[in-house]
DNA sequence: AATAGTAATGCAAACGTTTTCATAAAATTT
DNA sequence: AAATTTTATGAAAACGTTTGCATTACTATT
């Protein structure tokens, strides 16, 4: 029926069915006000006649930006970081852009590939999550001169721009509370930090403070777990079947804390009573949890819309190309979430 | 320091640098082989040196694929939607494919627009959750002719191609398992079901059940609660604090099941001893979950595959052009997890 | 040695837009 | 009524690729 044979519709054939020029009705697309109502039905209507539908592809050949911005993360499938898409998606779904979403399943190579696919899509913009990217990764973005932020960590002297929390001061923040809490016999419980600085913060921060006041754990008690109920149910458990147990667990966050919680059901460990589990993150649901989970709560949706709105801020800027190239930096607070997993130690056992 | 001003590398700068026409940088890339080795060493010295990354854009306006598939989901920051939208991703990347993540809210009219925005990226196919769909949505589609899955149901008369469970037998094998333990005082809480087919179908397996055997649940028994463990968590205590408490619970999913749970532990009602319950679902955790839930498994990783795979296909095929525009639908087996929430229900009380 | 075939490359025309510049018509000023 | 400005439109040149066709230089066949 269209004009060309069985192929979609054409700004040519949108023009001609109108009785006008391409550039009328190009013009009547982008900048309304130049062209005259009457003219203006007549393309709509032959639009929708035809099923008309732009094409971004050959629009963003002109310079002009691709309207997509490329988020990579680690994985999708973990509750925070769901959150967090979803919210930078909705930031800048708002603004008018789509989203190419892309994983990387924690590996910094595959990392530098997807970039590089993104970049061939000409996206406007790159976010990323944490701080710990590969040195190919860096130089590319540097190189293409790309918009870029890195979502969740902050860190002040981060080489790219950052919007969120500092890993570290949770870490801090998770070990004082305990040691407030007058335990001294602590067990942590934390994924692989390689490749992942916010594990590494994390680790790090509960680490220091736990030396501070000389109640650093004993190896057997620093177990690795990946952020996966089932695993950490069961690293858990293999602590909790040591002949000396601790009376605090600091998780790395409340997935690892939800799994340590049921190791502990499963064996009538009662928490908090005979054992204290501080979380970290407060993923959703850990405040309906019986018993609700103590942990140190990360703005997880204010960091997704902070970033996302930033990232289309800096696309903004680089546009009018006076892009002083200056970082910025943006630190949301965390805070400790006092629930019902944690309890002073017992005087006495 | 790129032979134009400032701006990005281009296929001419290429070209110049190693001395050869753009035809052959273009051929290096698309057909190697047509195309001397020494020239294309060449050329990729020169690609290195410059940073070129193709476009894509231009490349997609020669009627060659745009590279990338629109994935249009109701919301990410969802369990079961992660998992999903995790091993499409990953099926449609080993293909080589980018893919576009859009969500819609559970709002049908924004769901038109994301798949509007998507076809102006022009996507090579799109992938949508259920069937339920709005009239302009599945005008669209079919207007445009693009390859199109839905994942998540399977119906024989589905209209467009679908990979997915059946949920109205969801609803069935749970009604089933809990009237086959004996249960009559069997109470219900799935989320609404407008512009939510999933939902629905599985709340009318459930009730057809039920009828079946006579133990439809009175109105006070049957309620309202989003997939949200906070919500479901305060529905439940709702419907426990009634004077009259059912035996068994059946739940639209395994969210609402755990909210459940902990409404249940709040007020002392034991499960499963006082209060079977039992979920749809199988969401990530919930085997590992105290008590470990009964719940009805749906295989998301692997519908999630399969729908990718079959999207790739059937991009695969409208580019053959012999596309005979038959529909494919694949049926993925769900099943009975036995676990430990859900007991016969006990004679006397 | 002449012919046919093959391999490697370049030229130029697409692809579907946007945008600059030019032009015509209408409205306003003098 | 002429001159000027404004408004609305079109022609054509971009944008960065791919690709069909033409060309050249070899290699293999007779």
């Amino acid at each position: 029926m269209a004009s060309k044979q069985g192929n979609k519709a054409d700004i040519v054939d949108v023009a001609c069915r109108a009785g006008v020029s391409i550039s009328t009705v190009s013009r009547s697309f982008n900048h309304p006000n130049l062209v005259n109502l009457a003219t203006r039905k007549k393309i709509e209507k032959s639009v929708k006649a035809l099923g008309y539908i732009r094409n971004r592809a050959a629009q963003a050949m002109h310079g002009r930006r691709s309207g997509t911005i490329g988020l990579i993360v680690p994985t999708i499938d973990h509750a925070i970081f769901a959150e967090v898409i979803q919210s930078f998606s909705d930031a800048v779904d708002q603004a008018g852009f789509t989203l190419l979403i892309a994983s990387h399943g924690f590996d910094l190579e595959r990392e530098y590939a997807v970039l590089r696919k993104f970049l061939e899509h000409r996206v406007d913009g790159v976010a990323l999550i944490g701080l710990d990217h590969s040195e190919p990764t860096f130089q590319l973005l540097d190189q293409q001169a790309v918009p870029v932020i890195s979502i969740w960590n902050y860190e002040e002297d981060s080489r790219i721009s950052c919007v969120g929390a500092a890993n570290n001061e949770a870490g801090e923040l998770a070990a004082r509370h305990v040691l407030d809490l007058g335990h001294r016999r602590i067990a942590l419980v934390f994924p692989k930090t390689v490749g992942n600085d916010r594990a590494r913060g994390r680790l790090e921060g509960a680490l220091t403070q736990l030396r501070r006041q000389q109640a650093e754990p004993p190896e057997a008690w620093t177990i690795q777990a990946p952020y996966n109920i089932a695993e950490a149910k069961e690293a858990c458990g293999a602590l909790f079947d040591l002949p000396e147990r601790p009376t605090a667990l600091l998780c790395g966050n409340d997935v690892i804390a939800q799994g340590a919680i049921y190791a502990a059901v499963q064996r009538g460990v009662k928490v908090p009573e005979d054992l204290s589990v501080l979380g970290i993150g407060d993923f959703k649901g850990s405040k309906e949890m019986e018993p609700p989970l103590t942990t140190i709560h990360f703005p997880a949706e204010e960091i997704g819309g902070l970033a996302g709105r930033e990232m289309c801020d800096l696309i903004a800027q680089s546009e009018d190309l006076k892009s002083t190239g200056h970082l910025v930096r943006k630190k949301c607070q965390i805070s400790l979430a006092e629930r019902a997993t944690c309890l002073p130690v017992r005087r006495l056992r």
